[in-house]
DNA sequence: GTTTTTCTGTTGCAAAAGCAACAAAATAGT
DNA sequence: ACTATTTTGTTGCTTTTGCAACAGAAAAAC
């Protein structure tokens, strides 16, 4: 995240907003919302983490997104035109913000200022999610699961500023993540120590190379 | 698209613009534009196709993502992390809107109308695009070949309303958009042809199920 | 209208990925 | 502290995908 704006702040002002917004808070595993049912929902994630996952016929499960502190998301972002269910779960004990994407355009009546500032800070969260969406695509297009794997890792090392960095997620849903299966995932990641690419210790990953 | 707004009405108005935006035509194949040196361009096709393309050091080539009329594109939307080279490639003949996208959220001098109306459209430009990211990332989650040509004839056909519809790319390209080897592709098809799960004739596809 | 180039359709073979199953380790729940 | 559950790590086997190569069809260039 690269925000112009102090993320912390304007959340703070959501306490003294006209009742168009929502707070709601959800335990760990809770569903959040379901894109099956259009509701024209907009979501902020306040704090705590949380997946958009799909089931298919198959019961594969794929993490198709994935948020952290200040993503939006919601079915507006979403034409859903799947059959297969698509849920947002919290990782971890979530605060979300709720609100309809019309009144977001239209000031409301007490013309109060979260209200005001969402409307001028949209763009640019919007944007982040397109920056976020295109590197997703970017990963996913890689052949194989070992250019999947490293431009993964590349991506943490980038973000973290540092070789060594930590996986945000468990082995099992990076696999998810990343769509391809558990198993074959292991193996490439123990082909690439064995290669020295990476040294891996658990969750904390070093890359070895350039 | 599905857009609120008339965009033919929207690009006229360009007409009248103040000099920050240019308007450059391209011919097929020409490079549009570059992600690698960053320049903060923030584009709008106006007439023709183009493709994102990533060439990878195995000389894969990747569409990463694919531009008709009124499509947004530019560095602005991707945070270049990749060492591989990205290019905007004009399929056919393309106009072409560019500009720099700080000048947006700044009012012009001449306070032209194009200008106002382009921030104005701006975050539902965007948000389609969000949109159109999402279903990419739903289709290239799918696990198989098989399951991506599905998910992509299924929008396909949501889109024309109807179960036969004329694909908007070469096989070859498809390919490439789908991330999956053109023989095995063309394999799937051929199986799918014979278990009766589609019709094909060239570029027509009809679905055969449901 | 002929030539050149690109695209389609196909195949045998090699490589990679998926599946299933299980034990050990780690984590969460009580 | 003990138990139950989830995650990790591994492997043999099967299926799918990718690669390479080629011929015919279609499209583009001249």
């Amino acid at each position: 995240m690269n925000l112009s704006f102090n993320v912390e702040e304007f959340i703070k002002e959501f306490e003294n907003s006209c009742n168009k917004v929502q707070k709601k808070a959800f335990e760990k595993n809770e569903v959040i919302t379901s894109y099956i049912q259009k509701r024209n929902q907009f979501c902020i994630l306040i704090t705590g983490n949380a997946d958009l996952v799909r089931y298919d016929l198959n019961g594969n499960r794929t993490i198709i997104d994935h948020f952290t502190d200040t993503d939006v998301f919601g079915e507006v972002f979403y034409n859903v035109t799947t059959n297969n269910e698509l849920l947002v779960e919290a990782r971890s004990k979530c605060e979300v913000l709720i609100y309809s994407y019309q009144d977001i355009h239209y000031k409301c009546k007490q013309n109060c200022k979260f209200h005001q500032r969402l409307s001028e800070y949209l763009p640019e969260l919007i944007l982040d999610k397109v920056t976020s969406l295109n590197m997703r695509v970017e990963l996913l297009t890689k052949r194989s699961t070992r250019d999947k794997l490293l431009g993964y890792f590349n991506l943490l090392s980038t973000r973290n500023l540092s070789k060594t960095f930590k996986l945000p997620f468990s082995l099992t849903d990076l696999a998810d993540y990343l769509s391809v299966d558990r198993s074959a995932m292991m193996r490439e990641l123990k082909l690439l120590k064995e290669e020295n690419f990476i040294k891996k210790n658990g969750k904390m990953i070093t890359l070895l190379y350039k």
